[in-house]
RNA sequence: GGGGAGGUACCCAAGCGGACAAAGGGAACAGACUGUAAAUCUGUCGGCUUCGGCCUUCGGAGGUUCGAAUCCUCCCCUCCCCA
């Protein structure tokens, strides 16, 4: 492999990450010609992966793509321990056949980003669980409780005279030997990973093995363009979400975030991205994001319909809801507020009536703000704010 | 085991006998503005309503009172300190 190719192989590869250490090993090893091995762990708990996570997996597929061999690390051993100190996380050991359970729900997650073919996917408990006491022991051996105690965390609930269990500091050492068993060149993870990263680091030299190449990536911020992307807040994008969805929530993003997405989600020369319009570049950036997981009709579709929809305004997909055989005074017609209700636009009545007041409701393109009104028979559209939209018959 | 602090609407959080469907913030929803965004401003934000009101909520169950989120009793749960 050439020294140009090598240079551009560093270039994708840093693309977006916050360290890379130590960036001139890296070189060494790209330039031995041979595919590395890149080793990235995940939680053995419950998956359900979202753009935060697509970060890493693109990264992962980034080196795929250059001819490498990704290792998917799932941490199963340290997940079927459990962890007695983090009280307040109810952190419940994990079955065995919790985490097949969840290795597959992995499986069919990641490969919509990763390929398959140069995937590896391993458990630690697999050499963590056959090792002896005495091997253990040696473990331990190779690190100081000073170093240990360098993690942030640690630092903090040591000095605030909390709980740190011996098991968890263990935990680094269990992990950074998961790279010593797997021989990996390269470890990958998120920014707040680092100090366990490095852990790989030193105890692969201390096992007499040259050490591996760390690289974090960010933690992407969610929806909201503020809070880190996770499930709990409520600001994430799934990625086994509805096309439609995922087309959405990605249309409402600012455009500084949609950039930071092209960044780290894509491998969109990022000029080319800042010379279209905003609109422009976040829609190309949803269809992306939804041919990604949903493949290209799908993405077409969303992209349609999201048009359709949302700029047009037009009713062409709104479901068409027949009203007609409800129990109604033929000659008043239904109350609009009935049949918003019933065309399951909106659980709750009094908040259609709030709706109505507000001026949020079009019906037949004509706005309607009485509360009283009502449809008379046949067919009309009705428009519930900018999203929620209905054809009905009366 | 001993002592202390708490559990309020989607989340955080005030209230501590009546004016409480319950301050404030966040989220969410709607309107204006726009690029379909973001930011900003405005409004809404338990349910039902013939718009007069009605009904259900403040950990759970009882009780005191004309009246309780607010007082009392018991119970459940969370957190902190000590052992």
């Amino acid at each position: 492999m050439s020294a140009v190719d090598v240079q551009r192989q560093l270039e994708l590869i840093a693309r977006g990450t916050v360290d890379i250490i130590q960036p001139n090993e890296l070189e060494e090893k790209l330039k031995s010609g041979r595919p590395l091995r890149i080793k990235a762990g995940f939680d053995p708990t419950a998956p359900d992966l979202h753009l935060g996570h697509v970060v890493l997996l693109q990264k992962m597929r980034v080196f795929q793509d250059l001819g490498h061999q990704v290792i998917f690390l799932i941490g199963d051993f340290t997940g079927m321990i459990g962890d007695p100190s983090g009280v307040s996380e109810t952190r419940k050991p994990l079955t065995r056949e919790q985490v097949a359970a969840n290795a597959e729900t992995y499986r069919r997650q990641v490969f919509k980003v990763l390929d398959q073919e140069r995937t590896e996917i391993r458990f630690n408990s697999e050499w963590l669980g056959a090792m002896s006491t005495l091997e253990f022991a040696e473990l331990g051996a190779k690190q100081t409780v000073a170093r240990v105690l360098e993690r942030d965390d640690f630092r903090k609930r040591f000095a605030e005279g909390k709980d740190i269990s011996v098991l968890e500091f263990y935990y680094p050492l269990m992990q950074g030997y998961d790279s010593v068993h797997l021989k990996a060149d390269v470890e990958l993870g998120g920014a707040d990973q680092k100090f366990n990263l490095l852990m790989g680091r030193t105890l692969q030299r201390r096992y007499g093995q040259e050490s591996q190449v760390v690289i974090t990536v960010p933690l992407l911020e969610g929806t909201d363009g503020v809070r880190k992307m996770s499930k709990s807040l409520g600001n994430y994008i799934g990625i086994e979400e509805p096309p439609d969805d995922i087309f959405g929530k990605t249309m409402s993003i600012n455009d500084e975030m949609m950039l930071r997405y092209y960044e780290l989600l894509t491998d969109r020369p990022l000029d080319a991205v800042r010379a279209r319009h905003p609109m422009e570049a976040k829609l190309a950036l949803a269809e992306l994001l939804v041919e990604r997981f949903h493949g290209p009709d799908a993405a077409r579709e969303a992209h349609r319909r999201f048009e359709q929809r949302v700029r047009q305004r037009e009713f062409a997909d709104a479901p068409v809801v027949d009203l007609s055989r409800d129990r109604h005074d033929a000659e008043e017609g239904m109350p609009l507020v009935d049949a918003i209700h019933r065309a399951g636009l909106s659980p709750s009545k009094s908040e259609i009536r709030r709706l109505i007041r507000q001026g949020a409701v079009d019906v037949d393109d004509a706005p309607v703000t009485d509360a009283l009104a009502r449809l008379s028979k046949g067919a009309h559209r009705i428009r519930v704010g900018k999203r929620r939209l209905a054809r009905v018959i009366i």
